[in-house]
DNA sequence: TGGTGTATGTAGAAATTTTTACATTTGGAT
DNA sequence: ATCCAAATGTAAAAATTTCTACATACACCA
């Protein structure tokens, strides 16, 4: 069982699958207004086939270009990603990481978004209840 | 300002990077054993010198052994890491972020973890309606 | 005291990644 | 129709990363 799904991504082709899970879909310029360091249109372009080879990533045609999406959906990989931090960064605890996320982002989360993130504990507790 | 602090590891110095976190510290061996592929103890041990000659790591000496250290503590890094995860997967929502951890851990929760959270959201909630 | 096992030092070979260069295709404007 | 701009196709140069090989240092122990 592999630790990450993309653990053998390069750091280019880390970097642009990023950029396309943060987009949902992208082409060939998408990517490269995205890259901090504005590699050139054909680095990026040759570095999407990689990742279109080796399995990550599909495209269509769009006219004349391609659009590339992950194959992986983004449930999928946002999970295996917080797996991971779980593990690297929290001890595997889920409440430390929690509660880090909150402290990031607190000021930034409204009223309504810490009532709906505070019964959907709710909700849990409930559940840990019932099979007791 | 640069999106992640480690954006420019390589694979395996990444790899090598995340084991460090989640040891606190670690000599050669110590990374040999948690690597899945387990590379040779040499290219190992040049891989922690190439990530201690960039600033990514210290190391001690303790015996004969160099005890290898984050320059950046954890909770940096994992701040670091948070926020990259929230933006590449969450559309920079720490609702479904923090829900999303939810989902992946809630069997691993205790009723009393749970209770933990739910008074840290509680202490968040009060603090928005003072500032109100 | 000399041998052995385990560690680091250093150079560079091998492999992979990243970029560049140039050819080709294609749709649309004139 | 022809030219142009913008896209893809392909090969390979350049740069970086990863690994290997061998040298040296040092604690431990018979």
């Amino acid at each position: 069982m592999k630790k990450n799904i993309f653990n053998d991504l390069s750091r280019r082709e880390r970097e642009i699958m990023n950029i396309i899970y943060e987009l949902g879909e992208a082409n060939v310029s998408d990517v490269c207004e995205k890259m901090e360091d504005k590699p050139g249109y054909n680095s990026v372009r040759i570095t999407l086939g990689i990742l279109a080879k080796k399995g990550y990533l599909t495209h269509r045609r769009e006219n004349r270009k391609y659009i590339y999406v992950p194959t992986v959906p983004l449930k999928r990989a946002s999970r295996s990603a917080a797996k991971n931090m779980l593990r690297t960064f929290f001890h595997n605890s889920p409440k430390q990481a929690i509660m880090a996320m909150i402290d990031i982002s607190s000021t930034k989360m409204t009223r309504e978004e810490l009532d709906d993130i505070a019964s959907y504990i709710e909700k849990e507790r409930k559940k840990s209840e019932e099979q007791a």
